[in-house]
DNA sequence: CGCGATATCTAGTCAGTGTCAAGTTCGGGT
DNA sequence: ACCCGAACTTGACACTGACTAGATATCGCG
């Protein structure tokens, strides 16, 4: 599994190049996301990403795949090692505020192909995370449904606004203590 | 209050640019806005919109001022004319999905001047319409504030997940009435 | 061991963009 | 009538994403 120092021609761009993607992102947004300083950052020449990722959307799809995949990852995580369906709002905020680059690029559609294979594939996992667990909490189909998109409003919009800024003056101190308070206002169960 | 054929120099260029930038941020998102696509749009050379606006971020800082204004309103008048705290999380997705542009502008501080006065003071009533009324509902300040950030929170992640396209699946039909739906399973009273 | 095929990467080019500096045109106040 | 300044134009520069042709290194295969 560990690559070789320099597995192939020059290392193995791909990772190298969306590690620097990632990088970046942080550094001036998604929006703002320059091939040529990705490729500058990676010590390429300005025309390598394009082999590899076809454009500039190609590689923006492949950080929205991987990103699927962890958060995928890391609310199953959260579920299995707490068995409440809380812990996954509070871990889906977590993600959201570490993982800030990937988090940003999956919810801008129009910078990547969101019906590309590997991201609709990716998604699978987290959308079961999301939409599950209320289905053992609820009755009926509707209501179900109903508090899943809730309860992923909640915490969506709470990792974006604070993501955006907007919450620092409002809620001083650490983001996953508040996050963990503001579900406390949901009431699924019923 | 009908604008004359070419009232001025040109005519009123600030109001005509920014009917512009909104048009095609409807149309390509504000990330990929151009500043000479504006001034094409609007009948003017390349270089017009620095004029008034300095430069990009100007513009919309322009936008995002704007967009508060009308928030502000919106928020207000759903609550005077229903008296009702759901019904101004309800006014809020209404914003958000009728004036797409002025809100994906707003909570993208990165593209703008979010320190501008202009935007500061026009951020006031808003904020007044999302903190105030928990106020009167809770007792203590801790739970009002953190209630309202619940609230707030769910809202504007209904918003921006449906604009995002990824309720579309899970909430069929219109959008208004399954925010309505949506509020129901915060429990902000008590 | 060698050689061709192919993936990988470089380098050059083109249209388009944001920003800046310098011009040009027009209006209103004195 | 004049002229100062605001509104806009024009031209330039560096940068970007995308495309192309070409160079180079690695691997398959004998």
């Amino acid at each position: 599994m560990a690559p070789s120092p320099r597995p192939y021609h020059h290392g193995d761009l791909p990772r190298a190049l969306i590690a620097a993607a990632l990088e970046l992102i942080d550094e001036v947004g998604p929006a703002a996301l320059s091939l040529r300083e990705v490729a500058r950052r990676a010590g390429v020449s300005h025309g390598a990403p394009a082999h590899h990722f076809g454009d500039k959307a190609g590689l923006l799809t492949a950080v929205a795949a991987q990103g699927y995949e962890l958060l995928g990852a890391a609310l199953a995580d959260a579920f299995e090692s707490t068995g409440e369906f809380r812990e996954v709002g509070v871990a889906y905020v977590r993600f959201a505020l570490s993982h800030r680059a990937h988090f940003e690029v999956m919810f801008r559609p129009e910078l990547y192909r969101d019906d590309d294979p590997a991201v609709v594939a990716a998604r699978v996992p987290s959308s079961a995370m999301l939409y599950g667990p209320p289905a053992d909490l609820s009755g009926d189909a509707v209501t179900a449904v109903n508090g899943a998109v809730a309860a992923w409003s909640l915490v969506h919009g709470f990792a974006t606004l604070w993501l955006s800024g907007n919450l620092e003056r409002a809620v001083p101190g650490d983001p996953e203590g508040a996050a963990r308070a503001i579900t406390g206002f949901l009431s699924i169960r019923r």
